[in-house]
This record gives structure tokens, sequence and C-alpha cells, in this order.
DNA sequence: GGGCTACAATTGTGTCGACG
DNA sequence: CGTCGACACAATTGTAGCCC
């Protein structure tokens, strides 16, 4: 027996180690720290959203009454995120509830958790209340905590759920308690996130497809062009390439729309090409764009 | 295949009044 | 402020169908 407790001695040494100190240090700091302070400058009606979040389809589109439940699936991304998911599939509404937390945890100077009415809560989100959206509200909320994301960057791994606990009291005050994931926050560090505004996406409505291309090329400071196919396998679109193709044009006009009612100064345009290539000009085609056509 | 429209079914939404 | 229920109706979606 002599033999196992030198073997679990040396492997406690082993842990306790410099480098794994540090490490617990570090995170004993990051779980002490304010949710507030962790998170990035956000403005009014803009929202950081960590860009591994906007270029893949862990926050896709979902068919109505098609949420599907996955486990380990292989999240289709950009080449420099390895993303996969366990729960059940998430849409662009379950990522504005999660970015309104997000916002809320900056806003109202949360350390751990949040306490909001449902009430106070659709009023951010500028929804109506009434008894059908607090039942979907906080459907989407146990849907963040259930859900569990695996995320590889280049010089980041995260698991985890989006949202730690979610509470509700029914008998008492009945407010929805979140409890934010603090090992989620590295992911907005190194300006690896991407402002969202609200008010767009207000604009977009529940056009879940221009939704999700908002966010999508928000996230690139210079857009590549995609083959429109290559778009559809991104946000998870599970329609047939014709009709995906046309819905494609009408979101990219109401996004268009959107971005001028908020900005009249804005160029943004796109341009599909006749071999089915999105191009995408935040700022208007340049010169040199122009000539190359 | 591609562009587009029409249509019906299904779902989501706003509103309003009531209550404490 | 916060919650609840009922209501009509608005929006979205898939499908079918048209023409090129």
């Amino acid at each position: 027996m002599a033999k196992i407790d030198d073997k679990i001695q040396e492997f406690k040494k082993h842990l306790v180690t410099k480098e794994q100190r540090i490490k617990a240090e570090e995170e004993a700091k990051l779980l002490g720290t304010a949710m507030q302070q962790l998170l990035p400058e956000i403005f009014e009606d803009k929202r950081a959203i960590p860009n591994c979040f906007l270029r893949g389809a862990l926050f896709g589109m979902v068919r109505k009454g098609r949420r599907a439940l996955v486990k380990d699936e292989p999240i289709f991304t950009m080449s420099q995120y390895e993303v996969s998911f366990s729960g059940e599939h998430l849409d662009q509404n379950d990522l504005e509830v999660w970015d309104t937390l997000m916002y809320l945890a900056k806003d109202r100077e949360v350390d751990n958790e949040l306490r909001i009415s449902l009430y106070d809560l659709c009023q951010q989100m500028r929804l109506s209340y009434n008894q059908e959206r607090t039942k979907k509200l906080t459907e989407r909320a146990l849907r963040l905590k259930f859900g569990t994301v695996l995320i590889r960057t280049n010089t980041k791994i995260f698991a985890g759920s989006l949202i730690n606990n979610v509470y509700i009291d029914t008998e008492g005050d009945g407010k929805l308690v979140i409890e934010y994931n603090k090992k989620l926050t590295p992911l907005f560090a190194d300006n690896e996130y991407t402002l969202i505004s609200a008010d767009i996406r207000h604009l977009l409505g529940d056009n879940q497809l221009a939704r999700w291309l908002y966010n999508f090329y928000e996230s690139h400071a210079k857009p590549i062009p995609f083959a429109i196919d290559f778009i559809q396998k991104l946000c998870r679109s599970d329609n047939n390439s014709k009709d995906f193709k046309y819905k494609l044009k009408a979101s990219l006009e109401l996004i268009k729309k959107a971005k001028l009612a908020v900005n009249i100064k804005s160029k943004w345009s796109y341009e599909i090409t006749t071999k089915n290539f999105l191009f995408v000009y935040p700022k208007g085609k340049t010169k040199k764009q122009l000539s190359l056509l």
C-alpha cells in the first residue's frame, strides 16, 4: 500500500507546482472580481458580443417548432474557431437575451448575480409584457443555462454554460435571478468582441437571417467575400439553396434600410456575383473595388 | 437552376383592462 | 411597479406554382 501512498503524494506535489498556484490565484481573482469590471466598456444601445459567438452557428437560425437537441455537435464556424455545442439549438433571440443580460451586468453594476423582474427585462428588450413573453423569456434563460459550449480559439479554450445558474422564486418575489459565468469573460479580451447596435437589431425585427447576417458582418472589419452556400452553412439554415438566396437578398435589403435609418450617411452595400459570391461593403464600394469588377 | 409571387397555416405580438 | 388573461390580428414560414 505504501507504493500507492507515495504515488498519491507525488501526484499532489505535481499539482501544486508554481504554475498551478499562479493559475489558481488568477482564477480566484477572476471569480472575486465584480462582473461589471470584467466586461468591456459599452455605450448606450450597444451590446458587446464575443466574435466567436457571431461568426458561426452557435446562435444560428432555428425553424419554428424545430429546435433540435444536440450533444457535442461541432458548429460550423470560421476556421480559427473550433466550437462544439451540447444542448438545445440557440437562435438569435437567445443571443439577444444573453447579451441583454451581459449589458445589464455592466449597466447595473452587478457583482455576481442579477435580480430582475420579468417585467423589467421585457422593458430592457423593448418588448411588451404579457404571459406568453414571460414563458418564452424564462425558457430562453433556461436554455442558455442548459446549453454547454466548447470554444477553442488560437489562444483560449472555454467550456461551460453561457449562464451559470438561473433561479426563479415563483412563490417569493418572482424575480429572475441570473448568476453569471465569469469564466466566459476572457472571451471579451483582446478586442475579440463586436459592438452590436440594439437599435439596428430592433429595426430588423424578427427576421432571423437578417439579424444573423448583420451580426456576422459587423464582426468583420474587412469582410471577405463568401460563397452563398457557405454562408448558409454558417448560419445553419435548412432552406433549400434557391429559397435561401432569395431570403438572403431580402435580408440584406433590410439591413441596408436599417443602417440608413440609424445613420443617414451609411453607405453600406452589398453585391451578389453571378458565381453566387456575396460581397459586403461596410463603407460603400471603394474606387479600387469598383475597378476590380 | 433561378427569380419571384400567392397563399394558408402556424406563431408571435400589442393592447387593454383588471388587480394589488 | 409588476402580474395576469383574453383578444384580435400581424408577421413569418414553407410550399406550390408561375415564368425565364
